[in-house]
DNA sequence: ATGAGTCAGTTTCGATTTTCAACCAACTAC
DNA sequence: GTAGTTGGTTGAAAATCGAAACTGACTCAT
């Protein structure tokens, strides 16, 4: 979307590619299996022109592919990529957000554990001690992506 | 921004207030101790009105305070609330999706378990079962805050 | 084989947003 | 008094968006 000359932040990064008003709610329509263009159009209200835009984006950014699910006329759907299907724990964190601090604790729709029923929660997770852990506990450091002026940072 | 009856998705709802293309970066850099108005507008290039407007909505929504650090002049800055800070999930997700696929595995920024300096993975984890769940292991369902049309839902 | 319908777009154009630059107000430091 | 800093506001040009009309490829019913 924007061109800059590359911006040290992931942040960054994965906005300029999917940060506008629509794109995360197309990738939630993915999510819950509406995929093909019509459907995403009037789930969403969003103009046809923007759909096809976006759709583009993500296509050449390899977050969804376009597959065919007939011939004769061919039509395509839009899946998730495995790049794509790895944003869910953006949008889970995205929801259970909303449902905290927008819908009152009161979630329009709960993704549970499927063993016991419980609704989910989403923690940061040390691999290593297999513990999670909480925004206190953590720090900050630059990585072998290139860094920047190093500040105060808790993310 | 948008003015919809009553959006039956937490996701729409969270996109709706923090989802356009600068809300997302100005929150990071408010994580990131960037507080105050004109180090925020030089350190990401915004616009100063739209980053007015911008802060504006975030007081609103309580995500964000304006607070005095100094009297003669009077001059704020800007800092997270509780309800700002919850956001971080969804921060750090975007940001480890970004190292992963945009910024090719390497990490311009890490955020490490304080304790022992590994890498943090975020995943959903069942509260009662204690432990994480794989995205195999998820379903969904209406919740209290009303419900729509349930359809295959994998978030 | 004509006509209506569906799906996935493209085109056009007026309305809205964003950007960019200039200006302002309050105060400090010299 | 002059310059500098911070945190804005204002206005005009440029970019983007949204709504509706149009297209093309094909199906299906008559």
């Amino acid at each position: 979307m924007r061109t800059q000359p590359a911006v040290e932040c992931s942040i960054q990064r994965t906005l300029d590619l999917i940060g506008d008003r629509w794109t995360l709610l197309i990738l939630r329509d993915l999510f819950r299996g509406v995929r093909r263009f019509s459907r995403i159009q009037e789930d969403l209200g969003i103009a046809k022109n923007l759909l096809t835009d976006r759709l583009g984006t993500l296509v050449d950014a390899d977050i969804v592919e376009k597959v065919p699910y007939q011939d004769r006329p061919v039509r395509h759907e839009y899946r998730l990529t495995e790049k794509g299907r790895a944003l869910s724990p953006s949008l889970l964190a995205l929801m259970r957000w909303g449902d905290r601090y927008v819908s009152g604790g009161l979630a329009p729709t709960e993704l549970v554990h499927d063993e016991c029923g419980t609704r989910l929660e989403l923690q940061p997770w040390c691999t290593t001690c297999n513990v999670p852990v909480a925004p206190t506990d953590i720090s900050s450091r630059p990585g072998p992506g290139r860094h920047i002026g190093t500040e105060e940072t808790r993310v």
